[in-house]
DNA sequence: TGAATAGTGTCTATAAGACAATATCCC
DNA sequence: GGGATATTGTCTTATAGACACTATTCA
């Protein structure tokens, strides 16, 4: 037994110095990171105008190639990190997308990422050298369905996305949408306390229609997901309400 | 205008003649297959033990490299007819696996899919010349929160996965007990005609527990999912029950 | 004081769970 | 008829939606 052992992973060493990957041709592999943050009932992405082929001019999700020494999710967090120097962030692979002319240049599959910050994270990522925005995502179908969305500047203009990336954002959408009603997503879109109120209108944002308010209170509520804080917020012209923080994980670190 | 746009078409048509996508190193990619049916309240996929290096013999999942000429899907649907000879299968991408080390021979990045039969389709795969299994699933976890799944033959034994197939597997059910409540996929493990109790097993053995059987009875006839057929089983030494198809989608030309 | 939103209490409608009663098959 | 499960009907309980009422801030 011992000897069929040994010879097995001889015969498996064997192998593996022989073995020839380029055998088989191989695509490109990249990640793509769909960063959202919710500001004001409106979800946005990061996109960033491309300055070389192919796509000249149109805009883009943050990626980069998946390097041999890194996992996906290493490559997703590596982008995230180069691109806008963040850690720590909410960040779940979305969906593979592998059309086989999605790009001009070879055959390149992507592993699309979404990423959740706050709209704190407003200013930081916008005076970096390239060209970058945090578009709105007007979303053209209801629920759950899927599709493309478009892509708006702060002024309005419509930012036509390169390579199929609006569908990729029409994906992080719809996983958002499927996510929102029990997972504790919405917490990633907010500072760390927040009132109930907030919470809502991230709700309401992404899920791209109004909730019931006393239902949705009670439901927080009573879910132990979040606990009070004692504290109020100031300066809102009418009756402030309760902060509140996310009460599981070790989100108290964030800041 | 117009010599602009034709100077930039030009700028990017000699970009691409000078593209050399070997620039960046490319992993392997290929596509997994969990192949899933319920039997007797027991959660079901096929595998085939491994007759060469690595993992030889252990037992995998079907798959293969990804061809230059296919979309992701496109690859997934190829690999399932040709291990099964079966077409229009429920398929559906599940995530995909990464981890630099997951296969000993190369860096090989996998997309994970997903399909759904009958229990029906039993026996033609079993005549394969591959040794192949429907294997049980057992599941170690409960609700949807994730991890790996072991591997049982008919008789008992545990089958070893190779590479991360176990981890495959159960983010197929986990993705499984995520939908199911609210997509109609339970139908896709059931012949045309099926009784209600029979897709409360389905659902009972993809869950993990038991469900309510009048909730489960007055949810789904309210749900205009399915549709009654007159018919009634036989042959069962008890009442009868009714016979139902599913009501949407164009199943009706399945057989 | 008035505008505006937060927070509380109560009623109603709807869906889920429990369970009894009856129906219909095979043996 | 007896065993077994299907199917129907009713009652109870939990949850969602609606809405009125009070509370608290800023202007």
């Amino acid at each position: 037994m011992e000897r069929r052992g040994t010879s097995r992973k001889r015969d498996e060493a064997a192998f593996l110095a022989e073995y020839d990957a380029s055998r088989y041709p191989r695509p490109s592999l990249t990640v793509d990171v769909a960063l959202i943050q919710v500001e004001q009932g409106r979800i946005r992405s990061l996109v960033r105008k491309r300055g070389g082929h192919p796509e000249l001019g149109k805009w883009g999700l943050p990626g980069g190639f998946v390097r041999p020494d890194e996992s996906l999710d290493e490559a997703a967090a590596r982008v995230l990190r180069e691109k806008t120097g963040w850690m720590r962030v909410f960040l779940e692979q979305l969906y593979t997308f592998g059309r086989v002319d999605r790009d001009p240049r070879t055959r390149v599959v992507t592993v699309a990422y979404y990423a959740l910050v706050d709209a704190g994270r407003l200013i930081k990522a916008e005076d970096s050298a390239m060209q970058t925005e945090w578009a709105e995502l007007v979303v053209p179908w209801d629920g759950e369905r899927g599709g493309t969305v478009d892509c708006r500047s702060a002024d309005g203009h419509r930012l036509p996305l390169a390579f199929d990336h609006a569908e990729i954002l029409g994906m992080a959408v719809r996983r958002l949408r499927g996510k929102l009603p029990y997972a504790p997503i919405g917490f990633e879109l907010l500072p760390r306390r927040f009132t109930l109120r907030a919470l809502q209108d991230i709700h309401e944002a992404i899920l791209g229609h109004t909730v019931n308010k006393d239902a949705f209170r009670r439901r927080l509520l009573a879910s132990g997901l979040i606990s009070a804080t004692g504290v109020r917020e100031t300066g809102v012209g009418h009756r402030p309400a309760e902060l509140y923080r996310f009460a599981r994980g070790d989100r108290e670190t964030k800041s």
